[in-house]
DNA sequence: GTGCGTGCAAACGGTTTGCATGCTT
DNA sequence: AAGCATGCAAACCGTTTGCACGCAC
């Protein structure tokens, strides 16, 4: 992505405008994640760029996802280990979670989007998200057990 | 409720019915949670049965809470902080969730509960819970900020 | 050249585990 | 009397932090 001509996300552009140094680890970890569809975590991410950066730090990719994320260039999700994943930020979504193999599969729910919320919500506050959080076991772990 | 003839919930006559033997940390745990409205973690339960049980270990705590969480005398709710907390079952219900402050407020909304799923949601697996997560600033940090 | 970003190592915090003792059944 | 539950201490694992060097700007 380094010198892509904004095929999909001019990585060092928006970077610099988020007034970040683009830095070659920066750039794998974001393209990493980018390419990614399974919500790793940093040591997930860690594991696989080893091999195209056998000296980058665990320590650098947290850092550096909290910085993408404190940046809004990715987001952090909440999941079932309480564990922090990321994704690339992509259209709204909904997550199902499978409870043996921990594998989190994204679906859309306009209509819930839409949805105005009930009225014991009352004025809680400012929202800033809603999302639904589907546990159960997926079809590859119910045909395993 | 050690003796109670039912009133709320007979906890000694559920534990047992699960297989476990009744002792005064768990009965004193399980209280305190009951008691509890705002999703407790195991450190801060363990800080408030301090006074009635001193010599409480804090690995108790957690062994306690992951025992009754399997065999589904309580629940274990995921939250913003990446932190096991739980919470005594209650009715069907859903979060709204303060960045800010961490606290997490209940609501309920029957009309989600009863929706069918979205079509791209196909023939996943088995769904075990939907729960909407809604992440935002409550009243009282919105006006303090 | 300035200062942010990195790698290294050590600290940290929440949670889990091994073991011997104690209490429920 | 038998065995699960507890307390204690140590291990564990993911994550964060302090520091000195190195690279982007």
């Amino acid at each position: 992505m380094q010198n892509s001509k904004g095929k999909y996300f001019d990585f060092d552009k928006e970077c610099r405008k988020a007034g970040l140094k683009v830095t070659l680890q920066r750039q794998e970890i974001f393209e990493e994640l980018r390419l990614s569809t399974d919500h790793p975590s940093a040591e997930a991410l860690h594991e696989r760029l080893r091999i195209k950066l056998p000296n980058l730090a665990l320590d650098t990719v947290y850092r550096t996802l909290t910085t993408f994320a404190n940046k809004g260039l990715i987001n952090r999700v909440e999941t079932a280990e309480s564990l922090g994943r990321y994704e690339a930020i992509h259209s709204r979504h909904h997550h199902l979670i499978c409870r043996r193999c921990g594998e989190i599969k994204d679906f859309t729910w306009s209509l819930l989007d839409e949805a105005s919320l009930p009225d014991n919500v009352g004025n809680w506050g400012r929202i800033d998200s809603k999302n639904i959080v589907i546990y159960g076991l997926c079809d590859k772990c119910l045909n395993n057990s």
